[in-house]
RNA sequence: GGACCGGUAGCUCAGCUGGAUAGAGCAGCUGCCUUCUAAGCAGCAGGUCAUUGGUUCGAAUCCAAUCCGGUUCACCA
């Protein structure tokens, strides 16, 4: 139970005594009360108007006085502001809550709940190392599935791996072509920077070989191609002479870059790349070979960077084993009526009605596309944990792929369709735009990682702060911090909002940033260490008389705002909300450490004005600690106890 | 063109289930380390909440239209 869910079912009985209406205690709205007013909580009354018949301020001094009177043990005063009731909380309340947190020892963990979820995130393809926006979504699973657990619900992890497809081989002809046999072991090479290697070997190569075809199409020379494409590409060449297309720059470009896609199409290196992905998907041996040897360098060079990102999957599926299901689904679904056959023999869903298009599921030939596989991939996940929500952590750009896929498992009638749900964030942008790998402006993740935690060491050393730590404890410590202000800083925006990263600037380590709050963290911490366990032990049972003074109010006040944040977290599936939590919480205490009149620090633990004031506060201390440490679990992020 | 998302301080973002005078951080300017940690604190300055209209006691928040930016609408994944 919540301070605002107590007023709130105190005001919802007060109005059904006074005016009997059943007002029911969600339709209640309850605001903080702004700092210039007395109070703690305000509700607002302008809704009660209508049938109390009253002005706002006499509807308002009404329900004050019946709460006052009727929940004494929770409200002590109030005073009427316009439409606003301010209501003031009976101080025990708050003492009350102090100590009850302080027993229950940990904040912020719900019982278990008994439902399951599955968050499926990161999910790289193997062709490449992680890179920034990588990055994003993989703290974004890990920081859903962490605040889901402390929800009270179980979590499944799971990472579907693309390791299969073009993507791969490309980097696979490239090493057969070009490696002499290279491997991480002989190269000192990470294994996934090897393989992206080789990707971005077979683009260069690619480029090379498509740019003499592509000048021949723009000059009207059209002898590397033959059959329907020769057709296309003629008929592209003719309407890029047009003078309206020639005077529409986008039009022109979105054209040329069609003619550039077959022509790439076109190149030998390509060629040889297809053929090789028919050779993998036949299981010719050598070729089988090779793409495990190479996933496996990858595996290893993901299981670094995931364990050094302290990221972590209870499931994993691979899509060499996903890839081909889906089709008996298609089969049911032509059984049921809910998809056709064309006449080329392909197979289709008609999602016009939903204001969609007509979709593919199966080509002519009977292969399936990327949609069948993720309809059987949804089966298969269901099949394996019956779980109630099935999220997919993925990018924006997929946002109608994720629709259709809901709304087919829907036609069909499979009981995942529910459960799917898209959590849908925003690609991570440079200052100029997107990242482009042909542009040579990928950030790295292994690299940012290491760019981080080495400002961080920067840091700590003209800090000077840390001295007595053992080497070991000073790596953990620029470990700690480093990874902690790169993540902090990609889930303190909103998921769904598209962000910029600027590589010129670091990520800055002052103010709402991850180490603030590490760094507040580590200051509740120092102060602590002053008072032994014992000192600690007896404020369970400390009966506190005197008043609060407003800091300590305001910050027992925010930690008593946890759950409900946490439960919020949750629904939104916003880290996010967790992090501007954990900064204001951080803030806060930092200005209650700071406060100074007259020269002296009126909330000092240490020379405090009364034994009784000490016990509080740094009872208050303890509960801030605990709060912020859970806060930044729930991101992903450790705490250090000196900084 | 259809669908979806975004537009709040110089920059990066909160606030959006309607509530009191729109908030942080960074950058700029002032102060504060004989103090339980200055990765901090206090303050100054900075806004036609894209535009217009509507809904009502009340709109950054809801609705409509418009403008700007993005994503997507592949027999790619």
């Amino acid at each position: 139970m919540s301070v605002v869910s107590d007023i709130k079912n105190a005001a919802a009985a007060a109005i059904q005594a006074l005016y009997q209406q059943p007002f029911t205690a969600a339709d209640i709205a309850v605001n903080t009360t702004k700092p210039e007013f007395e109070g703690e909580y305000t509700i607002v009354v302008f809704p009660f108007t209508k049938f109390s018949r009253q002005k706002p301020e006499e509807t308002g001094q009404a329900l004050g006085a019946w709460l006052t009177a009727n929940y004494a043990d929770l409200i002590t005063g109030f005073n009427v502001v316009k439409g606003f009731l301010n209501l003031q909380v009976r101080h025990q309340y708050w003492i009350r809550f102090v100590q009850q947190a302080h027993a229950s020892r940990q904040v912020g963990q719900k019982p278990a709940n008994g439902r399951k979820v599955m968050i499926e995130y990161s999910s790289p393809n193997t062709n490449k190392p992680l890179h920034l926006g990588h990055l994003r979504n993989n703290f974004l699973g890990y920081s859903v599935a962490e605040i889901f657990k402390a929800n009270g619900f179980e979590v499944i992890k799971a990472n579907l791996v693309n390791d299969r497809g073009i993507h791969i081989c490309k980097s696979m002809l490239a090493w057969q072509l070009f490696a002499h046999g290279d491997t991480p072991a002989t190269t000192g090479i990470k294994g996934d920077h090897l393989v992206g290697d080789y990707y971005v070997h077979f683009e260069t190569i690619l480029k090379e070989q498509a740019e003499p075809i592509i000048s021949d199409v723009l000059e009207g020379e059209f002898k590397d191609f033959d059959g329907a494409e020769k057709e296309r590409i003629i008929k592209l060449y003719q309407a890029l002479q047009k003078p309206e297309v020639q005077a529409d720059e986008e039009k022109s470009t979105k054209i040329k870059d069609e003619i550039k896609e077959i022509s790439r199409n076109r190149t030998e290196i390509m060629q040889q790349a297809k053929i090789m992905l028919q050779q993998w998907e036949a299981g010719n041996p050598e070729v089988r070979a090779l793409w495990q040897t190479m996933n496996s360098w990858v595996y290893e060079g993901f299981d670094e960077t995931y364990r050094r990102l302290g990221i972590d999957f209870d499931k994993m599926y691979y899509e060499s084993q996903t890839y081909l299901l889906g089709k008996d689904l298609v089969e049911e679904g032509l059984r049921k009526g809910v998809l056709f056959r064309k006449e080329d023999n392909s197979v289709w869903i008609d999602l016009t009605a939903e204001g969609l298009d007509e979709k593919l599921l199966l080509r002519g030939d009977g292969t399936s596309v990327y949609m069948t596989q993720d309809l059987g991939t949804a089966r298969l996940k269901y099949d394996d944990y019956h779980m109630e929500q099935s999220v997919y952590v993925v990018a924006d750009e997929q946002n109608y792929h994720f629709k259709v896929l809901k709304l087919i498992l829907e036609k069909l009638q499979e009981p995942c369709a529910d459960g799917i749900y898209h959590l849908s964030y925003g690609m991570v942008e440079l200052p100029h735009g997107r990242m482009k790998s042909r542009e040579g402006t990928v950030v790295d993740a292994d690299d940012l990682v290491d760019e981080m935690i080495a400002t961080a060491a920067a840091n700590t050393e003209e800090l000077g702060k840390v001295k007595g730590f053992s080497e070991e404890e000073l790596r953990e410590l620029n470990e700690t911090i480093g990874l902690g202000a790169m993540k902090f800083f990609l889930l303190k925006v909103d998921p769904k909002k598209k962000m910029i990263f600027n590589p010129e600037e670091s990520i800055d380590m002052h103010g709402f940033t991850g180490p603030f709050i590490q760094y507040s963290y580590a200051r509740i911490k120092s102060i602590m260490r002053e008072f032994s366990t014992a000192d600690l032990a007896v404020l369970a049972d400390y009966t506190h008389e005197e008043a609060l003074l407003p800091m300590e109010k305001e910050l027992i006040m925010l930690c008593e705002q946890f759950d409900g944040i946490l439960e919020e977290a949750q629904r939104e599936m916003s880290p996010s909300v967790i992090a501007n939590y954990a900064f204001l919480l951080a803030q806060t205490f930092n200005s209650f450490y700071a406060k100074k009149e007259q020269g002296k620090y009126i909330y000092s633990v240490r020379d405090a004005e009364s034994d009784s004031k000490r016990k509080l506060r740094l009872q208050i201390a303890s509960l801030t600690a605990s709060t912020i440490k859970q806060s930044m679990k729930m991101l992903g992020i450790a705490v250090p106890e000196r900084m």
